[in-house]
DNA sequence: GTCTCAAAACTGGACAGGCCAATTATAATA
DNA sequence: TATTATAATTGGCCTGTCCAGTTTTGAGAC
């Protein structure tokens, strides 16, 4: 037989990965106890050392945790690899790092772009512009086919690497993305055009106008997260808000 | 007996933080084979099984490779934390980043800064001044410290995060942590000089000046990087620094 | 009927010993 | 000397067992 796959994986690390597969298809919830090792055991037909180290790496991926003598229990999933994942970072805080990181990404962009790089934005924009009221989803993707074009296009693998990593970021924390998704249902086709603005600068080659434009687009949306944010915050939620205002009027102005 | 600890951690954890030391104690080395699973059973006075949960906790953590019927085998430990390790950043890249973002963080920082941190940094220099010709480590530490209270003086944990961690990032490169070193011992003295500028710029809450500052001393960094890289590198690498160097100056140039 | 609390059932923690398969070292052979 | 067959080593995995916390249960007290 030809069809056996030559090199399988380790035991453990078969069972893990079923295991990683029934939690995030919602079969085991978070806080609910998976079934007793010895009848996981019985389930996928091996022994119960071999649970025991699956249970252990999803342990060390902070998808499970195990209580001595109750039994092993699912765990929000933080990924641990988010730098941010212990520090509770802030949508406006993120936004405006953005905003200053991948504006300077752009003025650099518009320095080194290539054609195809140019190609391949203009296609993009199109895909935004078009699938404009389908579903969220695509919409999300093609935002940050954009984003990362531009950041690839800086030729400098840190600079690109960081600016993925914020982008992600606002999948991890839950409010950072309700509040995103606020802003995208409030209204996206001024956002498209934001981001055409931003592919013109980049043809021209004009850093100054590319970052100006990148930094106008993304402080635009802290603006939507903020008049989001007063829509729902309760009334005394909102000294605060007016605080953030008078704060990010001060990154507006230091160009 | 009240000496009893009251909870002591799973068994295989103790195991598996006792092999670490042991690794990073360099008692055993990268591409050391560690003793069979038998006898690091009998040396730890524990089972087998466990032995094997301690492995492959360190196998998650990437502190080894387990090759079947060979042998567990101590690979270098890439710290996993790092975004960058499986991207390959150098140090040019990595600075040419922190010239950006670090600009941009010192701009706003300056429009920010409590006096309270403004006397740390004065600190800090006086550190940096003092301890020139100490050991390097003690500069570094300060050398961090400096640029980590700007970073903070943003007041965006977002900007901080990113900025420590390409600062930490060039410590895990070997090559990035070797050319950093150079450019320490080549000259400093200088280095504090631009530093006090930096601060200087705080002081006045000027952020273009801030960031020109900011900036220009990375971007010195830089110069310094490529100058001990023309010193060790053979000719055929020549043509590439003059690559950099054109790549490079169109960094400087988009402000 | 309700409450208390101890016993039993359940669950993870750890161990012993064994067999198999892949690898490596060794020795016998061409 | 080079090659190949054999033996020793090593990880992969299993069965079975006992122990120590945790949870549930049920009997007895009120």
């Amino acid at each position: 037989m030809e069809s056996v796959p030559q090199k399988l994986p380790r035991l453990y690390q078969q069972v893990a990965e079923k295991l990683v597969t029934l939690i995030e298809s919602g079969e085991y919830t978070i806080g609910m106890r998976l079934p007793a090792e010895r009848d996981l055991a019985a389930m996928f037909k091996v022994s119960r050392p071999t649970i025991r180290e699956a249970v252990i790496a999803l342990e060390l991926e902070s998808y499970v945790e195990v209580r001595m003598g109750s039994g092993v229990y699912v765990i929000e999933h933080s990924k641990g690899k988010s730098r941010f994942s212990d520090k509770d970072v802030g949508p406006f805080e993120l936004t405006e790092a953005r905003a200053l990181f991948e504006g300077e990404a752009a003025a650099l962009a518009a320095t080194m772009i290539t054609e195809a790089e140019l190609e391949e934005l203009a296609e993009t924009l199109d895909e935004m512009a078009c699938e404009n009221n389908v579903d969220t989803e695509t919409h999300e993707a093609a935002d940050k086919k954009f984003h990362m074009i531009i950041a690839r296009a800086t030729n400098n693998s840190a600079i690109s690497s960081v600016i993925e990593e914020l982008w992600d970021e606002r999948e991890s924390s839950e409010l950072t993305h309700r509040m995103y998704e606020k802003v995208r249902n409030s209204g996206v086709k001024p956002s498209v055009e934001e981001h055409r603005e931003v592919y013109e600068a980049l043809k021209a080659r004009d850093p100054q106008a590319a970052r100006e434009l990148m930094r106008a687009h993304l402080m635009r949306v802290i603006d939507s997260i903020l008049e989001a944010t007063e829509v729902e915050a309760v009334e005394a939620a909102r000294h605060q808000v007016t605080k953030n205002r008078e704060r990010f009027s001060k990154t507006r102005t230091i160009s």
